[in-house]
DNA sequence: AGAGGAAAAACGAACACTCGTTATGTTAAG
DNA sequence: CTTAACATAACGAGTGTTCGTTTTTCCTCT
């Protein structure tokens, strides 16, 4: 950030600026959206572009440190359900937030260009793990179900369903490709009766 | 391809430049790659790039097409081993073969670029749905189970995986993920006693 | 209240560079 | 000597970035 906004307008326009990349970089991939293009889609022009954010780089980033971490609250549900409804929301925001499609698009292009900030894999990871270690404890869990490989494999599969849903043109079903997950892995995950009371509706990602 | 090779050097330098070109997707991604880049890892010039391919675009189409279809054969498995030892051998062939991950990596980010050749998605997803109906056919599937559903999931999470393995640096792991993936999926897809006599040794995957 | 001015914000042209591609020159094989 | 196979150099378009300029906003002083 070369400076510090100290009119609204400015605010307004950097808003604009977060907008027009996420949908450049949506769209194209870093390396594939043009600052001109980014400039076009947020109408403004490059000066503007490059008195909010100090270049390309930073840019991308603010992109991705704009996803909010309105994720985790809103929750009050625990153990496994709080799990299931984490990812719900997850799908939820996807697609209704082009901003948050951008951050995701660009933490998994990342590794060359120095962005690094691994803000999304490793920390989701570690939540999952948080909540399935809760469910654990609350004896939801069937016994032989490992937290780390299993959050290990979620963080992976949930990516992979944006990724394929994404490319497929179908983003809008992300929420029934989560809920036929759960479907699929509740069985070796927990057991029947947890599995039972659980509640699946997509809708429940719309806090 | 602008000539037919005649000389038997042509054919030493085109692989050459299909392994170089493979390296540079693998890490850069087709934009990211540059055709100077290729040359420079393939260990010729530019010229010589241009006179065994086209341009850009048909080189990386030549890496893709490049990707054998060496998988399918050489199972003599039948019903659910055999999707488990296509997956296995999916993930050996990963990180064995460079040009396999950089066809991936292609064909995941084609959209845009007009390369098109779905290749790996819904061919994919058609072969995994193939034998799962057998699979239900020799009576191996749970009664709850949709194929189609299972198969458009199992090719999200292995993309998914997949990218999870190399953005993590840890792409020799991805043998182990896929074995965690059916313990997983399994008690949710077949019975426990057709779950209890699969072999789930990653090593099945060197055929 | 209203003119003056400084700072903030936005503009737009230009720079230095890299890109994919092409044209031309040079070497090696038959 | 002819042509295939490669090397070298250049071109035009597009890139990220810089910079001088203009417009807008806000504060001050009479």
């Amino acid at each position: 950030m070369p400076a510090e906004p100290k009119q609204q307008r400015a605010l307004k326009t950097r808003d604009d600026i977060l907008r027009g990349a996420a949908l450049a970089f949506e769209d194209f991939g870093y390396k594939g959206a043009s600052m001109r293009e980014i400039a076009a889609r947020s109408g403004v022009t490059l000066g503007a572009v490059y008195f909010h954010f100090a270049g390309k780089q930073e840019l991308a980033r603010a992109v991705i440190l704009a996803q909010p971490d309105v994720m985790v609250p809103k929750l009050q549900s625990v153990g496994i359900q709080r799990l299931v409804d984490l990812t719900l929301v997850w799908a939820h925001e996807i697609n209704a937030n082009p901003v948050m499609r951008a951050a995701v698009r660009l933490a998994v292009e990342q590794q060359a260009h120095g962005i690094e900030e691994d803000t999304s894999f490793q920390e989701w990871e570690v939540l999952f793990r948080k909540w399935l270690e809760e469910a654990r404890d609350e004896g939801e869990l069937a016994p032989g179900a490992s937290t780390g490989a299993v959050a290990e494999f979620m963080v992976g599969a949930m990516t992979g369903m944006q990724h394929h849903a994404r490319l497929t043109g179908k983003i809008n079903t992300l929420g029934d490709r989560v809920v036929r997950m759960w479907q699929l892995l509740l069985p070796g995950l927990t057991t029947p009766d947890v599995a039972a009371r659980l509640d699946l509706d997509p809708r429940r990602g719309a806090a």
